[in-house]
DNA sequence: TGGATGTATGGGAGCGCTCTTACAACGTTG
DNA sequence: CAACGTTGTAAGAGCGCTCCCATACATCCA
């Protein structure tokens, strides 16, 4: 009372019983006599009690927060730029703030950073870690892994390892894409695809081009692009080059179809007249985009919460298997293809 | 050893010290003998010691995180697809890994939320707050204050209260758009204002009408969006109602100017050989757009990273007057206008 | 040479909480 | 009526750390 917070202490000697009773009226409430339980939330509210998580946190070993990892191999904190980590984010937080449980924002661009985010889950300073990793080879799984902090990827981890995590079918979305160009009776289709040092650029590329190869078309115009506007947008002229009568272009993100247009349309050509275009994920840019983009829909924000989801699981159940989520695509026909 | 991460006390053991001389070489290192720091130090390689920062946080009353919370009217968390927070968050998290400083996020959309906010900070759970305020009337930087939690908020508050910010000064920005669509030799100039009940849209919107006044403009215009794309389309749709010969136009965020210019297009008016457009904060939408878009760019990380630095000044010297720093706007001229 | 000063280390209290244990008071049962 | 749960409460240990204070020893000037 004389300064800082009230504490237990406090306001068991104003409710005129023991520190234990009020934890128990606090937590749990197990087994004590109505009559006190009302003395005692009268003495709380009298002192204006608020339980201090810290020292809580001390004795039961959790901390009520989770680490919300991005990592990276470059590019630093302009990720949160990209449509994709905001839809993440929104995921996360959603699902998590049912729980109580609060995010704690964390980049791991570098090996510096990595060691940092390592270290803060070692020390307990939160339950444990939600991933998202942009690049196979990115240490800090099998670093999480081996430390034993329980920690769920966002997408599968670069090489096998005992892991949760959520994912989702970029092959079976690279097939819908192919599909839908070729039904529509596109000839000459050509693909920008993402950074093929990611799995997941990787997956949708391979789907198309199965799908591709399946519908009687053995080769498909490749251009790889980083999953920028700015690499969108010069994939598209080199496309361009090489095959100048192009009729249907599959982007392996919504940024680099949305690219894409612009430089058909700077080109001359109409969409979805003269070329059809087919975006990936679904996320604001596909609408903002004129036309507005057909895509292939990435349920992110679905994935985020289940990314979550699996995480507190493994906090209540420790010990458990690692679990995995994979979620499935959804054309979305709009009107650029 | 036996189980659960190794502690000072095994540390100490191991080097043969007490725990006050590890805890020494650990932290500030004042007064222990170099020889000693030595042992001591390879006794913490070899136990693989980390300082369990929940314990250090009971009795220094520090944590070394931050709230970073978006306390809107409404929403929820769709918030984190608007460019805008990315680039706050962006700010934020750039200043303060800096610092070792973490930020956890929170959304206050509700008033069950701010409860929850005002409590985690008493808790001491976070050492102050950061708090991006879209509305005026949000209670909760009088709360914040109230419980005496540090705090800096983006955007002054809506009523004068003793507490720090920083803010752009928007009436400038607003001038800017004026002058430039003006001296671009425009005559039937129109706005798209943002939500009339933020005091951003407001100091925008009449900076922007009194340099248009001054320009001999006394009277312009009006359409009140809310920020998004659509609102701004069917803002630019009323617009060209009212006034079908407008040959300029200035949107209060990039957002609204790029749908403006999408909608000029469907009606057959071109950018900006018809119609001059000149949008407000230089965010992605800006680049995207095209042509690219002419606006108002205010400097949000820059903000952002200036609301984290004076919130680790005041936690540093507490008892601090509340500060301010009020950032000034640039004009981007692009092919828009 | 002796008290005063300074420096390096250990001991121990205590941050606010939870949780185990001990115990008191009260039935319940053979 | 003795033996035994059952229930409600208090007492106290201890989570891992920091920091104050006491102690031990070296150093210095008068």
């Amino acid at each position: 009372m004389s300064k800082g917070a009230p504490t237990l202490e406090d306001v068991a000697r104003v409710a005129g019983v023991s520190r234990a009773t009020v934890s128990r009226v606090v937590n749990g409430t197990r087994n004590v006599d109505p009559e006190l339980q009302e003395t005692v939330r009268n003495a709380i509210e009298q002192t204006g009690y608020t339980p201090n998580r810290v020292a809580r946190s001390l004795v039961t070993r959790r901390t009520g927060t989770v680490a919300l990892v991005i990592s990276g191999a470059g590019g630093g904190s302009d990720v949160f730029t990209d449509p994709f980590f905001g839809r993440v984010t929104a995921g996360v937080v959603d699902f998590l703030r049912l729980r109580s449980v609060h995010p704690v924002l964390m980049l791991a661009d570098s090996d510096h950073a990595r060691t940092e985010v390592v270290e803060f889950l070692r020390q307990g300073s939160a339950d444990g870690a939600l991933l998202v990793s942009t690049h196979p080879a990115d240490p800090l799984p099998a670093r999480l892994l081996q430390a034993g902090v329980p920690s769920v990827l966002y997408a599968r981890p670069g090489r096998p390892m005992p892991i949760s995590y959520v994912d989702l079918d970029h092959r079976a979305g690279g097939r819908m894409a192919a599909d839908h160009l070729v039904a529509a009776g596109r000839y000459n289709i050509a693909t920008i695809s993402g950074p093929l040092d990611v799995l997941a650029s990787q997956d949708r590329h391979a789907g198309f081009r199965d799908a591709m190869a399946r519908h009687g078309f053995p080769y498909v115009p490749t251009a790889e692009g980083g999953f920028t506007a700015e690499s969108g947008a010069s994939a598209m002229q080199r496309l361009l080059v090489e095959c100048p009568d192009v009729d249907g272009v599959f982007a392996a993100n919504d940024l680099m179809a949305q690219a894409a247009v612009e430089v058909l349309r700077a080109h001359g050509l109409r969409v979805p007249d003269d070329v059809a275009v087919v975006g990936f994920d679904d996320s604001a840019p596909a609408l903002a985009s004129r036309p507005q983009l057909t895509t292939v829909r990435q349920p992110v924000e679905d994935m985020a919460a289940k990314m979550a989801d699996l995480l507190l699981a493994s906090l209540e159940e420790p010990g458990q298997r690692p679990r995995s989520a994979i979620f499935e695509p959804e054309l979305v026909v709009r009107a650029s293809a």
